[in-house]
Order: structure tokens, then C-alpha cells, then sequence
DNA sequence: TATTGACATAAACTATACTCTAAGTAGTAT
DNA sequence: ATACTACTTAGAGTATAGTTTATGTCAATA
């Protein structure tokens, strides 16, 4: 599967397929004999990944060691399953944040929904 | 109240404090006669709602945009509502994307506490 | 053969949101 | 009077995550 092909199938950009691969996120890549990269298999299962945990905002640094670690054997397992706990927490935290954010705003489109706002931003 | 209280208050850095004046997103605020900042009560609710907001993850722009509309007074109101509407809009799909990872981490940390992983990453 | 289009690389650039530095002043403590 | 601290400014620097540019190669088409 090409660079093109792949990218189209996970809305990302070629440059962005790059750029992972260039910071060890994926690959690196098969290439043929012309240097073009040939995406297998198991890279497109990885950039899913990527793609969904990087769609929350978890950060390439983490999704980086998660990767290093997987990438080490059996034997980071403990290590790895933490990892994504402790991702998970956070990213909990986060949305409880943006639903309390979310509820404010609610509230003030209900003030201007019934003309009720004064002297607020 | 000082640019060190409010901080405090709002677990913001003086630095932010100074810098969110700087884009206009809040103030001017009023200073004294040698120039420290004296933060109204006006300009606290403007930063609860900034902070708020933020850390949702709204962008300064449009924050920006909203201020620079509450501002201008009263025949902006339709505007202001329209913009937050949008941003209630936006804010709901990023959490809806964020439950949806949210919901796969959970997937696979149970993958790794009942050992079923395999060739995955 | 000449041109075109898709791919490649390295490195510079951009956007967003701060964060830090340098240099200076005002008010207080010794 | 001197030192110390907290504030001020303008402007430079940082972090994160791409994105763009310059330059080059290769395969296929005109």
C-alpha cells in the first residue's frame, strides 16, 4: 500500500506519515527497489492506533514509549498495561473537564436563549 | 487584587495573566500610579470564563472573537449566541472522539489484564 | 527522448500558547 | 542610603505537532 493510499485511508497526510515514522512512531517502513514505501499489514494496524489515540490528544511522546516498549517483547507487559492505565486516567480527567466546560456553555446559550444575560461576558 | 491573587485564584501563571492582556483577551486592566495592576471584579469573571473555557481547549482566537463582540454591546448578541452555539457543536465531537478512545483503552487494557494479546500493538 | 507526476530526503518554517529573559522602577526593610 | 522584592515592559525563546520547501530520483506517458 503506497504513502497516498494510506494516508487517504486514515484522513492523514503524507507528510504527517512521515513525520511519524521519522519520530520511530511506525515503522520503519518497506521500501521497494526505488526507495517508494510499501505500507504493510501490521503498519496499518499501528497507525489506526496512533491515529485514534492522537485524535484524544495523547502526546506522540507517550504513544512514542508505548511503541519502544512494545517493540521490546513479552517482557514489558507490566509496563505497557500501566502505561495505557495511567493514559486512560488522564484522559478521563480530560473529558470530565470539557463536559463541565461544555455545561457552562450550555447554560450561557440558555441565557441568550431567554434574553436573560446583563452584565456578563 | 494583584496579578499574584488573581493567579493564585485561578492557578494561572503571572506571565499568562499578562499575556491574555496582551492578545486582548482580557483588559486593559486598571493600574495604579506606579503601574502595578489592579484586577477588578469585572475582570475576575472575565477570567473564570477564559480559564473555563481554555481549558476545554477553545482557542484564543475565538475566545477572542466572543470578547471582542461582548464588547462592542448589545446588537452583537445574535452574533455571540451563533458563536457559541458553534463552539457547544465543536466541543461535543471532540468529546464524542475523546469517549471513543476512551472506550478502545478501556478495550485494551482488559486485552492485557486477561492476557489475550497477541500480535497487536 | 523529453516531460510529467508521484515519490523521496533534509531541513527550514509555521501555528498555538505560552514562558522566560533582560533591564528597569517602586516601595519596603535594615 | 542600600538592599531586597515584587512588579513593569518588550522581545526572545520553548514546546508540540505538524507543514512546507528545495532538491532530486524514478517510472510512465507524449
Amino acid at each position: 500500500m503506497t504513502i497516498k493510499e494510506v494516508a487517504s485511508k486514515f484522513s492523514l497526510t503524507n507528510d504527517t506519515l512521515r513525520y511519524y515514522e521519522k519520530v520511530g512512531l511506525i515503522g520503519p517502513i518497506k521500501k521497494n527497489k526505488s526507495g517508494i514505501r510499501d505500507y504493510q499489514e501490521e503498519d496499518l494496524r499501528r497507525i489506526e492506533f496512533i491515529k485514534c489515540m492522537r485524535s484524544a490528544g495523547i502526546p506522540i511522546e507517550i504513544l512514542k514509549k508505548y511503541v519502544d516498549l512494545y517493540d521490546l517483547g513479552d517482557s514489558t507487559k507490566n509496563e505497557r498495561q500501566k502505561l495505557l492505565e495511567e493514559e486512560k486516567v488522564k484522559l478521563e480527567t480530560r473529558i470530565k473537564t470539557m463536559q463541565d466546560t461544555l455545561d457552562k456553555l450550555n447554560y450561557k446559550i440558555e441565557l441568550y436563549k431567554t434574553n436573560k444575560l446583563d452584565k456578563y461576558l
